[in-house]
DNA sequence: ACCTGAACACCGTTCAAGT
DNA sequence: ACCTGAACACCGTTCAAGT
């Protein structure tokens, strides 16, 4: 059978999903693809690319409309919404993170955000700086969250390894906390209605 | 002259601002102290240990008191030092926030972040998730505009490659932006004094 | 105690040559 | 147009052996 940019990426969320982005190398890539590593690059002119069009997919995961009336709860939507798309995938965050420091990646899931605050009334430079503010947010919280999930599942912890030991609060809890933060901040940067 | 961990920190952080984080390995490393690559397993026992220790040597560069008398005044100052820091050495905000992710480096930096957010009146849960939110920003925000730093003294503008095409808000003014809407949502979270 | 030599098991990328 | 074979120039890490 051929090979084209779909198979490629799909082979490679398989292999995120399975060993970790640590594990993603394009030489496993191709072998997984039953092709040698140069096939690749047919299809993906680097690595850095193709990384990016995973992260992509990892992002289309939040598609579609938000149901929220205000601003407030449609920022609060889309936050949790590229939460679980992050969530959704072994070290998804980590991936879409770096993917989007480069730009190759999630140029309209920005847009998206800084289209949301511009609705509330912030100029076009406020509202992406508040894009941006909370993006650096999903991300960094989500990213480490994922991680020290996969230190949880192996074994590393090194005090207080009892079973019972860690009731703060949920992982989605603090999550709403620095987001809830976010938002009540964004609220005194808006124009008096 | 004997090695030690102090002067394998001092070359490393040489690489780091002559060459960059995609050139600091373990072997130009080594090379740089004309000394085997399997020395430096002598005194530390991975690269990522060895990064943390270059992290914490540029988180060094923020220590020393602070003057702000009001709690938010203290953070912004912890957060503006912080920045400096990470802008001090070339990739320095990458570093770091990939060495404080894997909890190696900087936990008395985090520590510090906190307790300012505790004195603020803050309980220790909330005072934690609040310097994690403020973390997550700086690291991001520094990291991205670091990286935009160098795409731009290369060659990497596709369109608006006039000289005078920019007039947005100074880097340090976006800064700021973000950080004072952070410290405006923390201070709702704040019991009535 | 501290380091060398030499190897092991990998990487990303390129490119002539094949079909 | 699409892929193989084979190489190039690297990596991080280990470990017997030397001093």
């Amino acid at each position: 059978v051929q090979l084209d940019r779909t198979a490629v990426v799909d082979a490679a969320l398989a292999i995120l999903d399975d060993y970790g982005l640590g594990d993603l190398t394009m030489r496993r890539l191709a072998t997984s693809l039953g092709v040698a590593p140069g096939a690749l690059y047919w299809h993906f002119p680097n690595k850095q690319t193709l990384l990016a069009a995973v992260a992509d997919r990892v992002l289309a995961g939040m598609a579609g409309p938000v149901g929220a009336a205000d601003w407030a709860g449609r920022l609060t939507e889309l936050a949790h919404r590229l939460r679980d798309a992050l969530l959704a995938h072994r070290d998804g965050a980590e991936l879409v993170a770096s993917a989007m420091a480069s730009r190759l990646a999630g140029p309209l899931v920005r847009e998206r955000f800084a289209q949301t605050a511009a609705d509330a009334g912030l100029d076009p430079v406020r509202a992406e700086l508040t894009a941006d503010t909370l993006l650096y947010y999903i991300l960094g919280h989500t990213s480490d969250e994922q991680s020290r999930m996969h230190l949880d599942s192996a074994g590393a912890l090194p005090d207080t390894a009892s079973p019972l030991a860690d009731t703060g609060p949920s992982p989605a809890a603090r999550f709403a906390f620095g987001l809830e933060l976010l938002l009540d901040g964004a609220r005194t940067r808006l124009p008096v209605p």
